[in-house]
DNA sequence: GATGAATGAGTCTTCATTCAT
DNA sequence: TATGAATGAAGACTCATTCAT
C-alpha cells in the first residue's frame, strides 16, 4: 500500500509469509502433540495461530502436507544436531566414534521429544509423510561416510550393512528409553550398554 | 428336543457367532492391509465379511476394539512363535541362544507382514491399541526368563537390561529389514551380522 | 414337558402369558424411569424382563404398542383411584363434592409419579401413545356424571364444559405440584387454595 | 476498501449468518410442526433450508441445541405477548386485570399454534429443552409483581402460591382448547367461565 | 493475499425389528 | 412359543477443503 514509504528492505512480503508459515508450523505442533494426529484438525490449528484457515491452506495445499513440513522440518532439526557432533568426532578413534555416534543419538532425541513420540507413534507413514519422516537413511548415510573415511579399503556394501546395524541400534534404544521409558534417560546406563554393544562390534568390523 | 444327547446345547449358536467374528477379523485384516488404517471403515469390514454392520457391532464396540483384536491376535501369534523356538533352544549355549532368539524374531515377522506392516506404521499406538500392539514387553520379559535360568547369579536388574538391549536390537533390526528392505530377508546377512553384534554382547554380560 | 403331573389347572399358558406380559411391563416402566423415552430401547426392556427380544415382540407388536400398553395400564389405575373416591362422594354436598374431586385428583398421582412424570415430559404424544394416554376425558366424563346427578336440570353443553373447567384446573394444579415442585405436596397448601377456588367456581354453576 | 463509509466492517459477513441462521431456524420449525420431534432430522432442516448439514452444525452443536433455540424463540415472543397486555393493564381493577392475564394467555398461543402443539407434545423435556421450554415460571413471576403492586401487604409467599393458581388455571385451560378442541377458540365461551373462576378468587385473595 | 462462511462426502453408530433355529 | 443372532435403514455429526467477498 505505502509504496514510497522508506522502511521496506527486501522482499517483505517473503518475510511475512516466513512468519506465517513459522506461526502455523508452532501451531500444529502445538495441536498435535495436545490431541494426537487424528484429532489434529486444520481447523483448530488456524486458529490457534491466529489465522485463517484460508491463509492456511495458502501455504500448505493440505493437512498431509502441513504435517510434513512439520515433520521434516523436525527431522532437519535432528539430522543438524548428529551433524554437529559428527564433525567433532571427525579424528577420533573408533570406540569414541561409537560413543559420539551414540551421544547424537541421544541428543538428537532432546529435540522435541514430545512431538517426536506423536510423529512416530500417530502420524501414518504414508506417501509424503512417510519420506518427510525417514531420518534413518540420512542417518545411515552419515554414519557410513564416517566409517568409509576411517577404512576406505572396506567395500561399500560392507559399509552400508555396518552403517545400518549400528544406526538401527542407536535409534532403536533411544526410542525404546525416549518413547516408553524416559525416566531411564538420565541414568546413562543405556549409554554405556550401548557402548559396551557397539564399540566391539565397530571395531572388529573396520578390522576387516 | 434330542434331550439326552451328549452334545453340548448352545454350541450350535456359539459356534455361528464364532464364525462371525472370524469372518469379521478376516476382512478387517484384508481391509487394513489394503486400504491402511485410516481409510478403513467399519462398514467396508462388514461388507467384505458379508456381515451386516449391526453384526459387527455386536461384537466389536468401535473401530478402536476392533483393530485392537485384530493386533492382539497378531501378536499372540507372533509370541506364540518365539515361544516354541525359545522352548527348543532351552539347553542351548550363550551363542546358541543369541541365534535361537534372531531367528526367532525374524521368523515372527513371517506371521502376516503385510499385516504388520500396516499396524506398525499406520495404526496410531493410543488408548487400547497402544497395548494391543505392545510386543516388545512380552519379549522382553521371555529373554530375561531365558537369561535368567543360564545365569541365575545376575541380578534381576541387570537382567532387564539386558533383554532390553537384545529384544531391542532384534527388533529393530529385524523390522528395518521387514519392512524397508524385504529383499535382504533371503540373504541372510542381517541375521549374520546380528549374531557377531549379540555375541560378544551377550557372552561377556553372562559372565559378570 | 411332564404332561401328566397333577398341578396345571386351567390354561396354563395364558397364565404363564400373563406373567411375561406384566414382567415385560414392569421392566418397561424401570427403563423408561431411569433412561427417559428416547433411550429406552426393546432389547434393553427384554433383558431387564429376563426374556428374549424375540418374545417381547410376540406380546407387544412394537415400542410404541409397549409403551402404550404401559401408559394405559397407568391410566387405567388413575381411573380406577378416581372412581372409588367419587362413589364415596355420591350423596355429598357440592362443597364435599369438590373436595373429593381434588382429593381424588391428588391421589391418582401418587400411584407412580415418576412413571407418570415420564409419560407426561418424554413420551411423544402421537397415535396409539396420544390415545392411550387421554385421562383427561375419561376424568371429565365422570365428573360430568357427577355434576348431572346432582343437578339433571342443567343442559349437557353446560355440563361439559364445568367438567371440562374443573378437571383441567385440578389436574393442572396437581400436576404443577406433582413434576414440578413435589415438596409442596405435604403442606396441603394447594388443596386449600384448589377448594377454594373451585368451591365458589361450582356452587355458582350449579345454580345456574 | 471503502476505508471511510460509515457503515460498519463486519456487517455483511455477520448479516450473512444471521440471515442463515434464521433460514435455519424457519426451516427447522416447519420440519418440526410436518414431521414431529423425533422425526426431524438435522439432514432434513439443512436440506429444507437450503444449507449444507454442515453449516446447520456451525451454528447449533447438535440437534437439542437447534430444538432449544427454537422453543426459546417462541418462549420469547410468546413472552412478550403477554407483557404487552400486562403493561396495559397495569392501572386497572382486579375483575378487569384478570380479564387482561386470561386474555394474555390466549392470545399468547395465537402466536404459533402449531409449533406450540408440537413443542409441547412431543419435544422431550429434558435437560436444555426442559429450560428453554418453561414459560411457567417466567409467567407466575410477572402475575405475582402485578398482585404485588395490586396489594403490597401480602407476603411473597401468598403472592407467588396465587400467581401459580393463576397461571397453572390459566395456561391449563387455554392449552386444553388450544391444543385439544381448536374448535372452542372462537366462541369465548372458556374465557367467560375462566373469567369466572378467576375473579371470585383473586377479588377475596387481594383483600386477605 | 486474507478471511471465514459454507460445503457435503463420508463416518461411525444405534436400535427397532425379523427370522432361522 | 422361545431364543438371540443378525439385520440394515437411518441418523447425528466431523472436518478437510473451497470460494465469494
Amino acid at each position: 500500500m505505502s509504496s514510497n514509504a522508506p522502511i521496506p528492505r527486501k522482499r517483505p512480503v517473503q518475510s511475512r509469509s516466513r512468519q506465517t508459515v513459522a506461526t502455523i508450523l508452532q501451531a500444529a505442533a502445538q495441536i498435535l502433540v495436545q490431541r494426537g494426529y487424528d484429532r489434529t484438525t486444520t481447523n483448530a490449528v488456524a486458529e490457534r495461530a491466529g489465522v485463517s484457515i484460508g491463509s492456511l491452506y495458502e501455504y500448505f495445499p493440505n493437512k498431509e502436507a502441513l504435517v510434513a513440513a512439520l515433520a521434516e522440518a523436525h527431522v532437519a532439526d535432528l539430522i543438524e544436531r548428529v551433524d554437529r557432533l559428527l564433525v567433532q568426532a571427525e579424528g577420533l578413534d573408533p570406540p569414541a566414534l561409537v560413543s559420539s555416534l551414540i551421544q547424537a543419538g541421544m541428543d538428537a532425541h532432546r529435540a522435541d521429544p514430545a512431538l517426536h513420540k506423536v510423529l512416530v507413534e500417530q502420524v501414518p507413514r504414508i506417501g509424503k509423510l512417510a519420506e518427510a519422516m525417514d531420518v534413518s537413511s540420512a542417518l545411515q548415510q552419515r554414519i557410513a561416510d564416517a566409517l568409509s573415511r576411517r577404512n576406505p579399503a572396506l567395500p561399500d556394501e560392507r559399509i552400508s550393512l555396518l552403517a545400518l546395524v549400528i544406526e538401527t541400534c542407536i535409534e532403536g534404544l533411544t526410542h525404546r528409553v525416549v518413547l516408553d521409558q524416559p525416566e531411564w534417560l538420565a541414568s546413562g546406563d543405556i549409554e554405556r550398554e550401548a557402548q559396551i554393544l557397539l564399540e566391539a562390534y565397530v571395531v572388529q568390523a573396520l578390522r576387516c
